[in-house]
DNA sequence: TAGTAACGAGAGCACTGCTCTCTCAAATAG
DNA sequence: CTATTTGAGAGAGCAGTGCTCTCGTTACTA
């Protein structure tokens, strides 16, 4: 409780770094939709209209909130990749996709906001693409890095020209650079069915067909990594 | 605008319908969060209290919604079906499947409401599941048939056995009875590419990597039946 | 035909996001 | 060092929300 003495810049950003967790707290309790902007305030100990100098609307605060959490999932998902060095490709691409199914689970609230239903009429700017795209980086970095250095033997087995203008060329030349076309749809195939196994998991959807969604999830990974890593052979 | 002499019980279920429609109309303007009680009551030309007749909180009404878009999807898809009856199972596959994403795309609120975060802190009453299975139901018949129409010499592939537990066997046996384990672990897969594939498309996830959705989706499914189908040789 | 149950109207409560005006203190310019 | 601008927070207020309660009226029913 000690009263620090703060540039008007400082207490700024402190302000709304706090904004930011107090928002997360009380997200974490009832969700994001529930988020009040008034709550947030009484919690702080500040009258409502205070927050609006730092976030001049609501969906100002979420989109804040929406690429923290980009961020944290892709942090976490780079210290997986980071640990998971001495494995083998398909190593890496379980440890990583856990990693992910992890943090969706310590993280509920924060995984619906960026992967459940985009709040209608709200439309993601620009700038959340980047911390979005950290997460599919590290899983097009696995599928890369084992199809550069397989043999041009495992190549011909996806040789397969993909109709022109399917995929987004620009797009994957920076992910998932030198790579067959077939590979990288199937990366996207990959990529869709981590994040759909996590989705219908956290939504409830695999409730009556799945008991045990760990080791599930653990096959699930074992078929995609068939899918798309080169033939060890 | 001919004034209908009703008896009661009938003017009831008439307003009903007129309430779930009226909030299908508006929803497609502004999504499901957005739906508000008191705008329906408006547009019918009611109080808003006279609502809470018919529907007594805003998430029974709701329900309400999600139980007509799970038939409304669970008709369109065994439409499909019905359609394609003298195609081959990869056929029958890939028209089912364009059937579910073409509905989404039609229908995008109802398709986030049904698939999308569920609303925190509501939990979807047992009577949902019914409805909810239709689609399932369709797709799993379609992998049912085609293995049991199969050789033997199919099967060996898929002799596998899956650690005891991991899916539910009960759920199984109704919707899929006597196809092997390995296969409805597949089957579950397919599933959540497909539904994982509309949600990234609706929700704007493949904006920066697909170009032409069409055509991803028809090498998706292809890429899906190949992993559930018997292999025809 | 008398009594009951459903219906819609209307007022009201506690809440929301957001705006506007006010005051006071901190940063800055002359 | 003083005068002025800038930013923070308080407080009132607006239009909207879900939901509750009361009160006539009207349709069914015993």
């Amino acid at each position: 409780m000690t009263e620090v003495r703060r540039t008007r810049a400082e207490a700024r950003v402190h302000q709304i770094e706090t904004i930011k967790s107090t928002s997360r707290r009380l997200m974490a309790k009832s969700g994001a939709p529930a988020l009040s902007l008034r709550e947030v305030a009484r919690e702080m100990g500040l009258v409502s209209s205070a927050i609006y100098r730092y976030f001049p609307t609501r969906d100002d605060l979420l989109t804040a909130l929406i690429v923290d959490a980009y961020n944290d999932l892709g942090a976490a998902a780079e210290r997986a990749w980071g640990r998971a060095a001495s494995l083998d490709a398909r190593g890496r691409l379980h440890r990583v996709a856990r990693s992910i199914r992890q943090w969706a689970r310590a993280n509920p609230h924060e995984y619906a906001l960026i992967y459940g239903s985009p709040i209608p009429g709200y439309e993601a700017p620009e700038f959340t693409i980047e911390s979005a795209t950290r997460v599919t980086a590290v899983l097009a970095g696995i599928v890369t890095d084992a199809w550069g250095a397989s043999s041009s033997h495992g190549r011909a087995h996806v040789a397969a020209v993909l109709p022109v203008g399917m995929l987004d060329r620009r797009g994957f030349e920076a992910v998932m650079p030198g790579v067959p076309d077939l590979v990288r749809a199937r990366g996207l195939i990959v990529w869709t069915q981590i994040f759909g196994f996590v989705s219908f998991e956290m939504f409830g959807h695999y409730k009556g067909s799945v008991r045990n969604a760990h080791r599930y999830f653990d096959l699930v990974v074992d078929e995609m990594a068939d899918l798309v890593l080169p033939p060890s052979g």
